[in-house]
DNA sequence: CGAAAATTGTAAGATTGCTTACAATCTACG
DNA sequence: CGTAGATTGTAAGCAATCTTACAATTTTCG
């Protein structure tokens, strides 16, 4: 059974597609991004860079997310973003996206959720970056990716996004040395392990408790 | 000139006030909140805590501002929500809400507005929270504080939610005493202050510089 | 296939913020 | 007005992470 086109996907089906290759640069932050993107194919990464040149990353989109939205609405300042994987998108004017939103509820109505989902996902990621230690920060980005990015594959989880030892310190704003340490012990307890330049999860239950996954539910 | 009601405040003005003392929770993150409320007057704050017991407060909900909204239209889990003022609220129920919504489309565009800059708000602390030392992370809240929650007088700057030094802890995932000596080096600098319950900025543009505001714009 | 580049492993020493502890000050309210 | 509780000031010792440094391994690409 074929999944219905949303009325999103409907109107960026109407502009050409752009591919971009991997770790190419989509939106610097310092120019006014020339339009929004809807990922049909790979991952992107939005992503800050402080003053001492150090790389935080702030969201990964998939397919079916559209960026930089902030912008597009509400006119928010625009970050980095970068193809993770080779990348397939199209790309609209923001004016254009604007009015066909505005005449379409639904549109407003899946921005929303689409939002929301995002605001949740970073609310989750805040607490295990500010929480915990270096151990249970790597531990708790693993899951969250696992949660978020992975597909099933014969009783254990494939995190779809490449990422390497960097990528996961940028993630939580460890060192890739310390990031490297803790991840070790992870493997060595059979939780995780790296699958060319994929991470795999052996055991997410067990993954979770060493996160300190303290929520209810 | 008054400020025209919004469709969304016209929806709330038809249920019944509740007022909060100071300190009170109105939403614990163990129970299905009973409802969405409205903020009319007040400052709510939106905070986890972590195994060790320690408090992150996640977002601060200022007037017309809503909660939990996340919760509301897609479900997502809730958190504490306590009152950090006195606060006057409505509540509505959830379905009504969502029924009302759905057929207005002015309030999907209204919620999509408010979430986007709860979210930009989340990712520009997200990176102060990772990003620099204890000294950049207490220079950093105090702008966004004030930025988000400040009012001018006579040249300074009042922060208008009422914040003791565990209060800006509990924002930026530091201990109260770190904090404390952090914002001590900031007054003898002439940078902000405390007048009784809320916190003074004397000189907003020095206490940038120090917090590292290194973005443009 | 082979060289260059990127990624990962590991460790010693430095630094930062945390823990613990207690005193001083301020605030609420009976 | 006075006392209990909350908030703030400060410091010594400790623990965790960062810095720096370099080697081993893997991947990329000509």
């Amino acid at each position: 059974m074929q999944e219905e086109k949303s009325k999103l996907e409907e109107f960026f089906s109407e502009f050409r597609r752009i591919t971009y290759k991997k770790r190419e640069l989509i939106i610097r932050a310092d120019e006014t991004p020339s339009g929004l993107y809807f990922i049909y194919k790979g991952f992107v990464r939005l992503y800050s860079i402080s003053e001492s040149g150090q790389e935080l990353t702030l969201i990964i989109f998939k397919p079916k997310d559209l960026f930089p939205i902030r912008w597009a609405v509400v006119n928010g300042s625009p970050y980095y973003c970068e193809a993770i994987t080779s990348v397939e998108v199209a790309k609209a004017p923001r004016d254009k996206f604007l009015e066909f939103s505005e005449k379409n509820p639904e549109v407003l109505s899946e921005l929303l959720t689409k939002v929301l989902t995002r605001l949740g996902g970073l609310l989750e990621r805040m607490e295990y970056s500010v929480f915990g230690n270096a151990y249970q920060k790597v531990a708790s980005i693993l899951v969250i990716c696992a949660e978020r990015f992975g597909r099933e594959k014969d009783g254990e989880i494939v995190i779809r996004v490449p990422l390497t030892h960097k990528d996961l310190a940028n993630l939580v704003g460890l060192t890739r040395e310390t990031t490297s340490v803790e991840l070790k012990k992870l493997e060595k307890l059979g939780l995780c392990e790296k699958e060319g330049s994929r991470f795999l999860i052996k055991n997410l239950k067990k993954l979770k408790d060493e996160a300190n996954w303290y929520k209810f539910e």
